[in-house]
Formats: C-alpha cells, sequence, structure tokens
DNA sequence: TTAAATTGTCCAAAATTTGTCAAGTCTTTT
DNA sequence: AAAAGACTTGACAAATTTTGGACAATTTAA
C-alpha cells in the first residue's frame, strides 16, 4: 500500500530506483523490495519521502502505519472484528 | 482488554491467580501482570481460557487480536485514521 | 499473621528485521 | 547479436527486538 504508492510517485517523477535509494540511503535491492511489500520503510524514510515528493506527511504515515497494523492483524481470524473493537479502543 | 475481561471471568467463578496459571501452565506472576495487560497473553492461552471459562472463542480471539493491533498501532500519530484505512484494505 | 496478588529485574530463547551479494530477467541500445 | 541499463530474486549472515519465564521481595487485604 504504502510501496505502491511510493512506487508511483517515484515513476512520475521519473526518479530511479537506484537515485531514491541513494537519496534513503539504502541498498536498492531493498528499495525494490519495500516498493512491492516485501520488506517495510522504515518511520524515518517517511519523512524523507514526503520532503522528497512534497507530500502531506499525515498522509503516508497513515498509509504506513495501516500496513504495520494490517501486517500484525491479517494472519488471524476475525480480523475485522478486531480492527473495528481496536478503533473504539483507542 | 482481554486482560480486564479475564480477571472479571476469574474473579466472578471466584478463580484464585495461581489456580488459572496453573491450568494454563505458567507462573502466577505472570499472569497478574497479563491481566494487568503489561503482558500479553499467547494465542494458545486463549483457546484454553474460552474453554475453561466457556466462552464463545470468537469473542475472546477479537478482543486478544484487537489488544495486540493496539499494541503496534498506539505508539504512533494518526492511529485512528490507519485503523480505518487498514479496515478498508483488508 | 497468612494468603493473594503485585512488582522489579534479570536472563535466555525465539522471532523478526536488516543488510548484502550474486545471479537472474527483461527491455532497450548499439 | 551483444551490451547495457533497470529492476528483481533468493539465499544467507548479522543485528535487533520481542518474548517468555523465573524468582525474590513487596504490598494489599482478610
Amino acid at each position: 500500500m504504502i510501496g505502491e504508492h511510493i512506487r508511483a510517485l517515484r515513476e512520475s517523477n521519473d526518479v530511479l530506483l537506484r537515485q531514491l535509494a541513494a537519496q534513503l540511503e539504502i541498498d536498492q535491492a531493498m528499495l525494490s523490495k519495500m516498493e512491492r511489500s516485501e520488506r517495510s520503510f522504515k518511520r524515518e524514510h517517511i519523512d524523507v519521502l514526503a520532503k522528497i515528493f512534497k507530500q502531506p506527511k499525515k498522509d503516508l504515515l497513515t498509509m504506513w502505519l495501516a500496513d504495520k497494523i494490517l501486517k500484525t492483524a491479517k494472519s488471524e481470524k476475525f480480523t475485522k472484528e478486531a480492527l473495528r473493537l481496536a478503533i473504539d479502543n483507542v
């Protein structure tokens, strides 16, 4: 989710994987995986990305967190119910 | 959340920490912490607890998962937004 | 006082996450 | 056809985090 979004931003700005990876100070193989949701972005990456692509930090952060949440929740049954219950208890 | 619930069940059934801990095969100090949400129940504990207290497994499991979710989400900003977004992407 | 529960701390084991690399595909150039 | 550029893949080691459990010392309440 955040991955696809970053990829879209990167491509529409004609930035190469290798270039963005350099800005994030990570290996390009890693970024490739991150964009395809095989690995996760770090919290700090989000700030950098928001700056680079001039996106509202809130949006990226929300997506990033939603991914994180789904990762922990999705392996279990009753995910939706649990998410709803979680919202009620924030 | 699941902790308080288990505690309520335990007390209303007049079961001692030490007794329930024995049934779960864990240290009583650990169960004490679990009921106060200082530690987490294991997934397997939920099945045992549902049996012991004759509760629908689904309810306990949902609470347990909601706790797990909140644990990963609650440290960040925009938790609610992220939870909503997560629901939309299940 | 005794029983019940809580607290604090430490440790080991397990699980997750990270990084790196070499090799692989695919597409475009020359 | 060969080369070059962009990206992907898988495997593996290293690092970090999370977790669980033990136990002693306290606190709380009957």
